[in-house]
DNA sequence: CTGAAAGCGCTTACAG
DNA sequence: CTGAAAGCGCTTACAG
């Protein structure tokens, strides 16, 4: 069965395809009249027609999807919520979002844009010299870094103020003394730097020492030994602040096997809210983000890099409130 | 800076459009000589000539995209580390791999695939009717349920293979009385139900009891009521067979506040080889999977489908060895 | 108020 | 061995 076209749709309608383009696109100043309007869209509603994106994206130099390239990020349910709630936000702005999941710099990017004539590019990390240059020349704008900046960028969602906020509560429950747990992956260096940078700047602000920050790696052994560093030094800590619940659960995993008592001995907060941080034996205490409004925030983005008008913002980019201190029993 | 066309290279290099064309896509049986060739690709290369993927899907009528379709799966390693191998390996076939996500019901996939005119549509769990359908009107190939169906699918990833494989070694290690952690959340059901089928299918083979199963959820008091369940019944199970990972610590956390002993009271066995699994005290037994090999198969079984000639299949689709057990402390 | 025509960039049957 | 020309489906400036 061959593709049902503009053509088709204008010969069933008895007008003709420019008139068939204006009505389906909403061209009003060319003012039509209400009867064409609803039988093109009876018509075309009939025979099952659907526009042709090569031939539009052709004729327009550039097509309505929006791609998402995403390095291998360790696997977080944040990254997975973020990436449902910005598709969602982008569909209701009438664009298409698909993401192109790439490890390492094997991917030749250049031949798979291609394929995709995207409006927007959204690099999550940052993208090769080479490949950005490609954009430039194809003029496709490329939103790059889009979590690593160093303020809050287009998501509102600023990794300094997650460190920070996880000090503040610490500090409030009466620590002094801080241990920071960075994790030793390259991969999660663009989040763990600006957090930890937040938390080493809150611990100024308050007046405390700065954090005693041990890298480790998301194993048990590792943690063992952080642990030992924090614990058996001059100043020992009282608490440790986690870059994310992963690391945080190896770390009371590891209290566990040293007869260390959480939250008494040592206090504990991490990052991300996963499920398992509930399972945990105490269950721990973290920040959680509202993921549908970064990516709202982020979507607001796109939509001025294309020069679409902006969709009714609920909210501006810098509105707070993203990021929430979620207690349980490790602190 | 307009685009670079292949018009222009031909220009440039001194010959037709056609014989670019040719060149660029090595059709060699029009017998072009071997410098009209090396000019043509020198000039393409230095022009920067990279074609057009809206100008090429329009004459052809399809793309080189392949549209995967991923509902909101819970967060898995597995499936990011699936999606990475897919993309790495119809990249070597010539083939852009890009992946829309999508919750629930909500999208309008009609108004999607439209922009991205992929050459297949790859539906990781299974399409609303209505768009499958309008694949089918569209001559578009549809790989559906791609991780559902009864026997190993197009991956050769058997979910009753993994059930199976728990059962066999529980019975391996001695025990009879097995019970089945599976998990309440309509959106695991695709794998849940055919991984317990294996196992009850096993216990069948080995002349065991039925495992006992119990649903659950990612939660501490479930597990607690599970773990009540398997531990105070008429013939007390000896080994749990979780459903996967997740499920297995929570199983492990409970049973610690209960002070019921692991492994000795009650082994355990998970399925997805997650890092935390590693973490956990005792470090928890599971079921790995070679992912990349799953993902070869089913580029094999796309590539069948647009009838692009298969890749030097490395191995067929039923060449074993996906699934391996990993065998540590809780069993 | 509506339509005929051009052209986006590509590939390929056909003609030399 | 190479090229001129048609046509994929769309949108839009232009002419009525």
């Amino acid at each position: 069965m061959p593709r049902v076209t503009s053509k088709d749709v204008a010969r069933e309608a008895g007008v003709s395809q420019t008139t068939v383009s204006f009505v389906l696109n909403g061209r009003d100043e060319h003012g039509l009249s209400a009867e064409t309007r609803r039988r093109v869209l009876e018509t075309a509603n009939r025979l099952g027609y659907v526009p042709s994106g090569a031939g539009r994206a052709l004729r327009k130099g550039q097509s309505n999807v929006v791609l998402c390239v995403v390095p291998d990020f360790p696997v977080a349910e944040a990254m997975e919520q973020f990436k449902l709630a910005l598709g969602r936000s982008l569909g209701e702005a009438g664009y298409a979002c698909v993401y192109l999941h790439h490890a390492g710099t094997a991917t030749p990017l250049a031949e798979l844009w291609q394929h995709v004539q995207p409006a927007v590019v959204v690099a999550f990390g940052s993208l090769p010299a080479a490949d950005a240059q490609l954009l430039h020349r194809a003029e496709i704008p490329l939103l790059d870094g889009v979590f690593t900046p160093g303020g809050t960028g287009l998501t509102g969602l600023s990794q300094e103020d997650i460190g920070r906020l996880q000090i503040e509560h610490l500090a409030a429950r009466g620590h002094r003394h801080i241990g920071y747990a960075a994790v030793d992956d390259p991969r999660e260096r663009p989040f763990c730097l600006p957090r930890l940078e937040g938390a080493t700047r809150a611990c100024r602000d308050l007046g405390l020492p700065a954090p005693q920050v041990v890298s480790m790696r998301y194993s048990r052994d590792s943690a063992r030994n952080a642990v030992v560093e924090w614990t058996h030094g001059a100043t020992p800590a009282t608490a440790v602040a986690a870059f994310n619940d992963l690391i945080a659960l190896a770390v009371l995993a590891s209290c566990r096997t040293q007869h260390i008592g959480i939250p008494d001995d040592l206090a504990l907060i991490g990052v991300d809210d996963l499920p398992v941080g509930s399972l945990a034996v105490p269950a721990l205490t973290t920040i959680g983000m509202d993921l549908t409004a970064a990516a709202g925030n982020l979507t607001a983005g796109i939509l001025a890099a294309v020069g679409a008008p902006a969709p009714a913002a609920p909210s501006g980019p810098d509105a707070g409130g993203i990021l929430a201190l979620i207690q349980r029993e490790t602190t």
